[in-house]
DNA sequence: TATGAATGAGGTTTCATTCAT
DNA sequence: AATGAATGAAACCTCATTCAT
């Protein structure tokens, strides 16, 4: 009973930031209105200041939550051990393919350092954890100057995802399979 | 005397151009007003409407005269026949450190299909006489899955070229190295 | 077990009176939103309309159990029969004193004929009662000009109030006493 | 021919300028809106942003330009020797009839704290500068206790001003002329 | 050609008020 | 009686664009 205005809060939270996602991946940041993001959540337009102080807050609190659906791949320390290149592309490229209205925003955003100056450490950080994860499966793989192939592999797999968010049919997979052959035999 | 006239539309328009690509790689197209384009530019604000009907015809048109500069990598038939990927790569990576503006506001345009409907032909285009190119540098190394390899390449670049533009001190040139490599000595 | 509704509503009531007074003092009329005044009373928001149909009759409601307080001297006819201007202006001076929030309320609104018709009718008796205490006052002193001279301290006791609530440590008693001197020896 | 643009602006000025305070001084700033203020200047309602900044940066201009008009006495260092208290007050008096709206902005504006921050300073030195002139002026009459008079008497006028701007027909200059008398004789 | 004042649609945000629980 | 989520009108403000000079 009591608990029931916390559902709702919920339920409306729920349905803004969905709605905000897709409006800011489909129009992007700038072009998104939030009228439309309200119509899109079935909510009216004051709700939104309810819950997120700010249009740009609003953007801030998606990408907190996105972060760790989207991004973070969760790995155990057991299961880390075992971890593979092949298992990091293949785990990544299917967060991607779930989540591609994040990381639509994500791209459609890399280059506004404008509006983003809180987020940037998030993503930093984030990335940081990946990279080290990557660093960890190229140790496996007995690879030389693993540092510099970390950053090479992330940097080819962000041109990858993107490509595979503009363009229709893009055979992602069969292009994360090369980039693994690239590292396999060696 | 006659002249004069259009030299002055010539230089109002390099000025203009000039400002926009700056002001827009920097702040982003939405984000980017007139005003400060204007004023960059050292030019009235409404002169820029004399020579370009709208904001997003000012975009089209840098664009339009960057594409050739920027991203066409203009090979003679002569010099195509002894191209090789080697000489691909390091070529792009020095027109991407010529006009870093350019592809600045390239990669933070990518995603806003709906602002310009009429550039996406042109980059198609554009893309496409680099895939092949590529190609055809990948047959004089003999490699298997051309086409695939080529998209793959291209998008690796792309990703590389982001890295690069938003990190400070981003070894472009060893990454670069390390994409030669990797299609060296099979 | 009946009274127990009544009580509540009457606590309510004064909470949200008491609350409503301060922040319509400190933040003015239209600063001040039902959502502060709510969290100030320890209430919640929509409780208010309970009890106020809108925020202007609860501006209203304040000034008519205020003007009780605060305003009106209360003088027993058989006090009035010995009372000075002296003891008029040390009373009011009182007053004042005790109901700042109310003053600074009267006094930031006093202007505001929009907002107050209705109010202003009750402001207006309350002023033509304290007018003819003070006539009276002065008849008492045999001063000329009795008409005049309660206006004219009417509205220089008006003047020194607000300066008292305008500024810190401001001397209002000894300025109220050169009041008082000024009809003294005459 | 080239100061057609600045006639312009100083045009646009003064009427937005004149507009705002009759819209202030009526509704009270925060129930003024820009769009009415606008509309009273026969403007559109963007213009007043090519001219101020904000709304409140709009307020503290008037308050700027109209400080000098409306409140401060220009006495000559030769006039001052022989200004005596009834040349202030009948030239402050003259003031406030002739800026009627702006002291009523003034006043309906002196508890606004929160708002006027910058402005306060301003006025603080006005009415120190008001406040030593009347200093200087009870010297020549060889009053005692200068400094509390002083600030005796500018109170009494500010009550007198409020009431003169609240009531119809309010015999301003006798009240004034009943002050003068307190100091006339003594 | 060049200027910058002027326009007004549309954006974000606030807040008094309503209402289901 | 009490709660706070929900509503939407209306506020402030921005900015692409027009136009008289």
């Amino acid at each position: 009973m009591k608990s029931s205005f916390a559902e709702k809060r919920e339920k409306s939270i729920a349905q803004i930031s969905t709605a905000a996602l897709k409006i800011f991946a489909e129009a992007g940041y700038d072009k998104a209105s939030i009228r439309d993001i309200a119509k899109e959540a079935n909510v009216a337009l004051g709700l939104l200041y309810n819950y997120f102080p700010s249009k740009e807050a609003l953007l801030a609190s998606i990408f907190q939550s996105s972060v760790q659906d989207a991004l973070i791949l969760h790995v155990s320390e057991e299961e880390k051990l075992k971890f593979t290149l092949k298992d990091f592309i293949q785990q990544i490229v299917k967060q991607v393919k779930l989540n591609q209205n994040y990381w639509r925003l994500y791209f459609s955003m890399r280059f506004q350092t404008s509006t983003l100056k809180e987020i940037e450490a998030l993503m930093q950080e984030n990335m940081q954890g990946n990279l080290q994860l990557l660093e960890h499966c190229l140790a496996e793989g007995a690879i030389p100057f693993r540092g510099m192939e970390a950053k090479f592999i992330w940097a080819c797999l962000n041109g990858l995802f993107q490509q595979y968010l503009l363009e229709a049919n893009y055979p992602l997979d069969d292009m994360a399979h090369l980039l693994i052959l690239k590292y396999d035999r060696k």
